[in-house]
DNA sequence: TTCCCGCTGG
DNA sequence: CCAGCTGGAA
């Protein structure tokens, strides 16, 4: 059975002994000191400069205040997944985190316990066949990060020994894993002390302490310097913070409705003391519809290849049936072969890859 | 219908 | 920087 050797169990303090700002900062200079893929904004001046010392310090007073209130309510309020409280791997929390990439938690539950029981580590899922890997992600949604998290096993199996590096550049260079992963895998998994920024988070703590609403778009310098400011400095209270701040965001302080009568900051909330200017604002991101949209078409292929015993084909006629457009659906026969989710067999017939 | 909101590649 | 990628719940 799986021991408990990650979340809170293993909280420990940050391995290099520095300050909060030091530490930012050292993370920071690694990412630039090393050439790679997947660009980091670089952060010019310590998070205090940033917000401007005085302000920092309230806000790291109005923090402190801030994370009894959570304590609190992340103890009867706390949703009980099963991936929390020291109950699984790193890799498990690996696998939860890049499943909850753009899907709710809650749709996320079965997918991870069948998915975790079939492949408890990287190494099992990086020998597994790529079509019981697609079929597994199931209806999770992206089946393209089923295939990144195959090619992720592959990597900390073959380089790691098996065993999820705890180095936030080495964890940044896996497939699948971006900032927030990477964060959040060293916050919930490790222990270490490390600002987590979602969205959630980017908007429950610029509404909580800087009374605005987070607009869309990437993180902006002042919001990752204000999460590094208000994270508690005791490493095992960075991991409640970060926990309760997400989940505050996701049950609570949500977009458009959030329930402040429910919510454990609301006393000191500068958002609703502002009396919530622009509740809800514009998401710079414009809506993208799913109904008759490529991504939709592509749904419908995978659905209907993953109902076909193992190693079945869905021929080009029986696709024809899924699309009215024979344009559209052949862009996305092509797109799906590309992205590595079917082969295309002589006779334009499609099935699951090998 | 509206909302959800991270990674990748261009 | 920005467009593209799912599917279900509210």
């Amino acid at each position: 059975m799986v021991t408990a050797y990650c979340g809170q169990s293993t909280v420990r303090p940050c391995r290099s002994g520095q300050s909060a700002v030091r530490c930012c900062a050292m993370v920071s200079d690694m990412a630039d000191a090393s050439p790679r893929t997947k660009s980091r904004k670089r952060a010019q001046a310590t998070p205090e400069q940033t917000v401007g010392e005085r302000r920092a310090r309230e806000l790291e007073r109005s923090a402190r205040q801030a994370l009894r209130e959570l304590a609190t309510w992340w103890q009867t309020s706390a949703r009980d997944l099963p991936w929390r409280y020291g109950r699984t791997t790193p890799w498990g929390v690996l696998v939860c985190e890049v499943m909850s990439q753009q899907t709710q938690m809650s749709r996320v539950v079965p997918y991870w316990e069948a998915w975790m029981s079939q492949w408890p580590d990287a190494a099992s899922l990086a020998a597994a066949e790529k079509s019981e890997v697609i079929r597994a992600w199931g209806r999770l949604g992206y089946p393209r990060r089923a295939l990144r998290l195959q090619e992720c096993a592959e990597v900390v199996a073959r380089d790691y020994d098996d065993r999820l590096p705890r180095e936030y550049d080495e964890l940044m260079a896996l497939p699948s894993v971006g900032d927030y992963t990477a964060s959040a895998v060293l916050s919930f998994a490790y222990g270490e002390r490390v600002a987590v920024i979602d969205t959630n988070i980017r908007r429950a703590l610029s509404r909580a302490f800087l009374g605005v609403e987070s607009l869309g778009g990437s993180c902006t310098p002042l919001e990752r310097a204000l999460a590094w400011v208000v994270l508690p400095k005791a490493v095992e209270q960075s991991v409640l913070w970060n926990q309760a701040v997400m989940e505050l965001g996701a049950l609570v302080c949500t977009a458009k409705a959030p329930q402040c009568e429910q919510c454990p900051l609301q006393p000191q909330c500068e958002f609703v003391k502002a009396g919530m200017p622009g509740l809800g604002e514009k998401r710079t991101r414009p809506r993208q519809r799913f109904h008759g949209t490529d991504r939709q078409v592509r749904g419908s292929i995978l659905q209907a290849l993953r109902a076909l015993p193992a190693g079945g084909a869905l021929t080009h006629a029986q696709a024809e049936g899924l699309c009215a457009d024979a344009v559209q659906l052949d862009r996305c026969i092509a797109s799906l072969d590309d992205d590595g989710l079917i082969e295309i067999l002589p006779g334009h017939a499609m099935r699951l890859p090998a």
